[in-house]
RNA sequence: GGUCCCGUAGCUCAACGGAUAGAGCAACUGCCUUCUAAGCAGUAGGUUACAGGUUCGAGCCCUGUCGGGAUCACCA
C-alpha cells in the first residue's frame, strides 16, 4: 500500500504541471500534518508555486486543492487559510492503511538491502567498571543498531576492549603488593568492581607518597627552580603530577616495570594480566546483560596496538606521509584545516592513532563492511576527523563509510563527574537503583491480582530500566546532558513507563479481545473517524519515516520522541472514547484493532530503543 | 589564541525553513460507581543569549558579539 505522503506529492506536482504548464520535483512539495486547531490531516505549502501561478496563495492553494480533490481519490476534501491548502483524506484510506498495519506485524521496517555496516559502540577500559557515561554510550549504540537493522541492513556490532596499557597495570601492581591473594569471591564483589578497588587503592597510595614527596628537599628545590612567576606552590605541584609519576615515583617506576615484562610476554605477568581481566570480563558481562545488549565481534587492544605499521610504510610510499630527519613519521593536513600529526615515533613506536588505522584496516578485511559506525564520545571529535581525513587520504576503499556517531558528555547537576571527588555514577548502582524505585512505586500503588512473583519481579524490571533508558536516549545523541538521579527514575510524564503504561493498558484490552472472543472485522464499516482517532492513524501512518530518518541522521532520540507522542495521543483516545462500551460493534470493532496497531508499534519502536514492555504494571 | 559543538519556560527536553514555539517536571485547580488515575483536562510560566542580514516566511540559514563546553600530546 503506497504512503498518502509520496501520492499527495506526486499528485501536487502533477497539478503544478497542468494547471500552470510548470514542471516540479515531487519529492520537493512539502507536505506537514495539520496543526490540530485547523481542519485536515495533511497541508500541502504552497508558497513555492505561487510564483509560477503569478497568483495570491490562497488562489493557487484553491486551483491545486481543487485538482487533487478531482483525480486523487484519497482527497475527500479542502480548504485553504492564508495560503496554506488543508486536505482531508478519506475514510476508506485510513480504513485500509489500519488493515494493512493490523496484518503486518512488521510494519516500519524494511527488508533486507544487502547493505553491512559494523557498529562500534562499546570501549571500555579493563581497570574499573563500567559508569554513566558508559551507559549513554551503550544505549545509543545498541540503539543505533537496532534502527540500522530495522531499515534493512546487516549491522555487526562490536566492541574493542582496552585491555593493556598503564591503566590495568596500576591494577595488578596493587593488587599483586597489597591484594594478599584475596578473589572477588572471597571478598564477596563483583569482579569488575574488585578490579576497579585496586585501581582506586592504587590511586590512593600514590597520591599519598605524592604528598609526602612534595615535603621533601628535593622537591621544594625543583619547585624553587622551575615554578612559573608568581605560580602557587600547589599549582606548580598539580602540573607536575604526571612528570613526578614518570620520574620520580617509586609506584610508577614499578608500572613501567610490570609494563615491560607485559610487552615482553614475562609469563608471570601475562598470568596475572588474564587474571585481572578476565575477572573484570566477567563483571562486564553481567552488566552488559543487565542492560540487555550483546556483540557480535570482540577486539582487545591487546591484539591490535602493534598494527598499522605497514599503513605507515604504505603511507610513506604514496606520499601521503612524510619523515622527519629524526625518524618520526607525519602527515600534514594543514591543508585540510588541521595539524601535522604524528603516526610513528622516531623510535619506531605506534601511537594511538597509528593502532586505529590499522584497526580500520584490518576490520575491513575482516568484515568487508559498507559502513563503519563508532559511538564515542565527543571529547574525541579530533581525532576522528583527522582519522578518517588520513583514511581518505590514503585511498583506503571504505573511508567515505566512516561515521563517527559522537556524543555529548553526561554531566551531573553538580558538574561534571570526576573520579577523584567520587561523583562517577556506577553503572551496576544505577541499574539496581531505577528497578528498586520501580519495585517501591509499584508497592504503593497496590498489589495486582494473578501475577506471578517471578513475573512480577520480571516487569519491574522492565519498569525500571525503561526509566533509566528512555531517560538517556530521549535526548538528542549531540547534546550534552545533565543527568539528575531523581528524575531519571520519575515514572509520570514524559518517560518510559508513560509509554509502557499505554502498551499495559492495550494488553489489557487485548486479553480480554481473546478471553470473550470478541468479532473485530466488523472494524472496516466503521464510519465517523474521530479526532482522537485520526490523530492515531497519522501518528502511525508517520513510523516508517520516523524510523528511516532516525537511521540517516543516527538519532535514537527521534524514535523515543515518536513513541511518546503516540503514547500520549493514545491516552487521549482512551480518555475521551469508550472502547469495550462503544456505542456500536462497528466502533468497538474499530478502536480495537486500532488499540492494537498502536500497542504494535509501540512495541516496536520501544525495541528499537532497547526497551522491553511489561505485561502488567 | 585557532577549530568544532551548544545557548529555547524556574528545571529537563521537543519543534523536514512553514500557520499562534510545544511537552514533561516543579506550583496551583478539577476528573476514579464505568475498559488499570504510572492516566486525562485546565491555570500560570517565552523578546528562542544579543545585534544585524538573507526571503513570501527564521528558534532553524549567513555575519558579528556575549556566555558555556570540547579539542589543538611523540597520552589513550
Amino acid at each position: 500500500m503506497s504512503n498518502i505522503i509520496s501520492t499527495l506529492q506526486n499528485a501536487v506536482a502533477q497539478a503544478v504541471g497542468q494547471i500552470y504548464s510548470e514542471a516540479t520535483d515531487p519529492a520537493k512539495v512539502q507536505i506537514n500534518t495539520t496543526p490540530p486547531d485547523f481542519t485536515g490531516d495533511y497541508s500541502v505549502v504552497v508558497f513555492p508555486f505561487v510564483k509560477i501561478a503569478k497568483k495570491a496563495p490562497d488562489a493557487a492553494a484553491a486551483e491545486i486543492g481543487d485538482y487533487l480533490q478531482k483525480n486523487v481519490p484519497e482527497v475527500k476534501s479542502f480548504n485553504v487559510v492564508k495560503g496554506f491548502l488543508n486536505l482531508e483524506i478519506s475514510d476508506v484510506y485510513w480504513q485500509n492503511f489500519l488493515q494493512s498495519v493490523v496484518t503486518n506485524p512488521g510494519f516500519g521496517r524494511q527488508p533486507r538491502n544487502g547493505r553491512k555496516v559494523m557498529v562500534e559502540y562499546s570501549s571500555p577500559n579493563t581497570n574499573k567498571p563500567l559508569h554513566l557515561g558508559h551507559i549513554r554510550n551503550i544505549l545509543l549504540g545498541w540503539s543505533c543498531a537496532q534502527i540500522l537493522e530495522a531499515v534493512g541492513c546487516e549491522v555487526v556490532k562490536t566492541q574493542i576492549v582496552n585491555d593493556r596499557g598503564v591503566a590495568i597495570c596500576k591494577s595488578m601492581l596493587s593488587w599483586e603488593k597489597w591484594g594478599d591473594g584475596k578473589t572477588p569471591e572471597s571478598a564477596g564483589i563483583k569482579p569488575d568492581h574488585f578490579v576497579g578497588d585496586w585501581y582506586v587503592l592504587f590511586e590512593q597510595k600514590s597520591k599519598e607518597a605524592y604528598e609526602a614527596w612534595q615535603q621533601s628537599d628535593e622537591a621544594k628545590r625543583i619547585f624553587e627552580t622551575n615554578k612559573k612567576a608568581n605560580q602557587a606552590e600547589k599549582e606548580f605541584f598539580r602540573e607536575f603530577k604526571n612528570k613526578w609519576f614518570n620520574e620520580h615515583s617509586a609506584l610508577g617506576a614499578e608500572v613501567r616495570e610490570m609494563l615491560l615484562k607485559w610487552e615482553a610476554h614475562e609469563p608471570a605477568t601475562m598470568a596475572l594480566w588474564n587474571k585481572m581481566n578476565n575477572w573484570v570480563y566477567e563483571g562486564f558481562e553481567q552488566t552488559y546483560k543487565d542492560l540487555g545488549v550483546s556483540f557480535d565481534r570482540l577486539y582487545h587492544e591487546s591484539d591490535t596496538y602493534l598494527l598499522g605499521k605497514d599503513i605507515v610504510e604504505e603511507g610513506l610510499a604514496k606520499g601521503v606521509f612524510f619523515k622527519k630527519d629524526d625518524g618520526s613519521v607525519w602527515v600534514d593536513l594543514t591543508d585540510a584545516g588541521y595539524d601535522q600529526k604524528v603516526v610513528l615515533r622516531a623510535d619506531g613506536t605506534s601511537v594511538y592513532i597509528t593502532q586505529d588505522l590499522g584497526t580500520a584496516q584490518m576490520r575491513h578485511k575482516e568484515l568487508g563492511c559498507e559502513r563503519y559506525v563508532y559511538v564515542v564520545a565527543d571529547e574525541q571529535n579530533y581525532h576522528f576527523q583527522v582519522l578518517f581525513e588520513i583514511l581518505r587520504r590514503l585511498g583506503e576503499p571504505y573511508a567515505k563509510g566512516l561515521h563517527h556517531l559522537s556524543y555529548g558528555l553526561v554531566e551531573l547537576p553538580t558538574g561534571r563527574m570526576k573520579t577523584r571527588e567520587g561523583t562517577v555514577v556506577d553503572a551496576d548502582d544505577l541499574v539496581a537503583e531505577v528497578i528498586r524505585l520501580a519495585a517501591e512505586q509499584a508497592s504503593e500503588r497496590g498489589e495486582i491480582e494473578g501475577v506471578s512473583p517471578q513475573e512480577k519481579q520480571e516487569n519491574l524490571r522492565k519498569v525500571g530500566m525503561g526509566a533509566l533508558k528512555f531517560f538517556i536516549v530521549k535526548v538528542h545523541p549531540k547534546r550534552k546532558m545533565i543527568f539528575n538521579p531523581e528524575e531519571s527514575v520519575d515514572l509520570q510524564g514524559q518517560t518510559g513507563p508513560y509509554i509502557q503504561y499505554s502498551y499495559v493498558r492495550i494488553n489489557g484490552l487485548m486479553q480480554r479481545v481473546e478471553k470473550e472472543n470478541v468479532d473485530v472485522s466488523k472494524a472496516g464499516a466503521y464510519t465517523g473517524i474521530q479526532t482522537q482517532e485520526k490523530e492515531l492513524l497519522v501518528a502511525l501512518h508517520d513510523f516508517p519515516n520516523v524510523i528511516q530518518k532516525a537511521a540517516e541522521e543516527y538519532d535514537p532520540s527521534l524514535i523515543a520522541n515518536f513513541c511518546y507522542d503516540l503514547a500520549k495521543k493514545y491516552h487521549r483516545f482512551w480518555h475521551d472514547l469508550s472502547i469495550f462500551n462503544a456505542d456500536t460493534a462497528e466502533a468497538k470493532a474499530f478502536r480495537l484493532q486500532l488499540s492494537r496497531s498502536v500497542g504494535q508499534v509501540l512495541k516496536s519502536g520501544m525495541e528499537l530503543l532497547g526497551i522491553e514492555m511489561p505485561n502488567r504494571m
